[in-house]
DNA sequence: CCATCAGAGTCGAGTACTCGACAGTCTTGT
DNA sequence: ACAAGACTGTCGAGTACTCGACTCTGATGG
């Protein structure tokens, strides 16, 4: 695991040939950013592309009662405000940072000249666009029909994907918060887990401790978005940490 | 409400200038689809557009065990597959026509030669992308949020305003289906509807009565809906139908 | 050392919805 | 006329989650 920092990590920024890149690789300027930063409300202006190398932005969909949904994760395997490449655009959610996030950030204008020059950009933000849609529209579903504990195993599935630890930051109210349930209930669950060994929990830190266990509990959302992106975009996730890699159809 | 057939009633057709719709408008074929007819399903290559000009198309999320949930909906305010106007596409939802429709059609290599072409029906297609990507945001919290009741009354308020009549067919087994909860509760919240002089229901037919009732018992999301359709694409699925019409900023 | 406070644990009453079962009713075909 | 099937109504036990209230614990700062 030890090994110099990479350059590169964000997978959209590496599927893209070189020439490609080359047209906004200068103007990417690498941020780090704390954990619940926030960087857009509902109405703001895109003004920034992010493409994260390593953490989790997650999008909430905020209601008039200040209530927040969580509806999608942006994290390696994409990136924020994509669609502001293509013209401006106002953000529908609100978009935090849910951990410690390294990532690459361009004005959206910069990236939106290189998306006029570059036919390999804009057909990666159209199937980006396209999985972030599938992923909402499976999260329609799984609020409708999907238990807490299936969706909290889901929340930290997906969250622990797109880090490099099994660490995560995290207080049982505002996860509450994101799943639409009330503090009481994620610590029910929480605690259920706990027994049963999957994960442990202190203090608003929640340590991922059986991987395998959590995707048994989790609904087959998880895995269907997995898919999604993986389709769409030709990788995952990149933390695998020990699962076997998904096999990937050759030329697919 | 006598009027000769108009040619055109849908919001995107009317929203492109006419040296652009001309582009593609002899391709398109006017289509009569009957309640229940499927026209894709989670895989199926994207090959027609539907533009509806009266009635509704469901997008469902299927899930493994068959259970489809709804999760956005098509109208006169949109078009369905429209994606694939941009590039081949397989259909991550199952789509199913709600009311009868009426609606043109085109393949959708047909429409891209006019994607090419034009860069007012480029930037339509990624406004209603958008719309439709905030319809399902929406829909992933009020989902999570929103009570049976609620929900029925936003899915009575969407379906009524897409088409020319108060009267829906609908059975309460597929709108529990697609709401994602019991029979039983349909049937409840049914009679709860109709006590309170909201709507009539007959076997298989729903009549929506008290509009304005209906608006004050559904949650915000029929509303934001409306709104980021409105915003996006300049205007709201067309049957107002005696409310009030929405303020509309000048110029806004 | 103490005070403060954020976060987690617990409890109990209440509610919304599930789930299975069965009865009633309307529609259609023969 | 009759059967068959589709749709709705109802009932009751069970469960998941809500909601408010209160306590406990660990971290932080002075």
């Amino acid at each position: 695991m030890q090994r110099p920092v990479p350059a590169l990590q964000n997978s959209l920024l590496e599927a893209l040939p070189p020439a490609d890149l080359a047209l906004f690789a200068p103007q990417l300027v690498p941020v780090e950013l704390e954990r619940g930063r926030l960087l857009y409300d509902p109405g703001d202006p895109i003004e920034h592309v992010f493409f994260p190398h390593d953490g989790v932005i997650s999008l909430m969909t905020l209601m008039e009662n200040g209530a927040a949904i969580e509806s999608t994760t942006i994290g390696p395997e994409g990136a924020l405000g994509l669609m502001a490449a293509v013209a401006p655009r106002q953000s529908l959610s609100r978009a935090i940072v849910q951990t410690p996030l390294r990532a690459a950030r361009i004005g959206a204008e910069r990236l939106h000249e290189a998306w006029e020059r570059s036919p390999a950009l804009r057909d990666l933000v159209d199937r980006h666009t396209e999985a972030l849609y599938g992923h909402a529209i499976q999260s329609v579903a799984c609020n409708a029909l999907h238990s807490v504990e299936e969706r909290f195993c889901r929340w930290l599935l997906t969250c622990h994907d797109r880090i490099s630890t099994d660490t995560i930051a995290l207080t049982q109210e505002f996860l509450a918060d994101m799943l639409g349930v009330q503090r009481t209930t994620v610590t029910a669950v929480a605690r259920s887990l706990q027994e049963k060994g999957m994960i442990r929990y202190r203090r608003g830190v929640v340590d991922v401790v059986d991987r395998q266990a959590l995707q048994q509990f989790t609904c087959e959302c998880y895995g269907v978005i997995r898919g999604t992106y993986r389709r769409l975009l030709g990788s995952e996730p990149p933390a695998e940490k020990g699962e076997r890699p998904p096999r990937r159809a050759a030329g697919g």
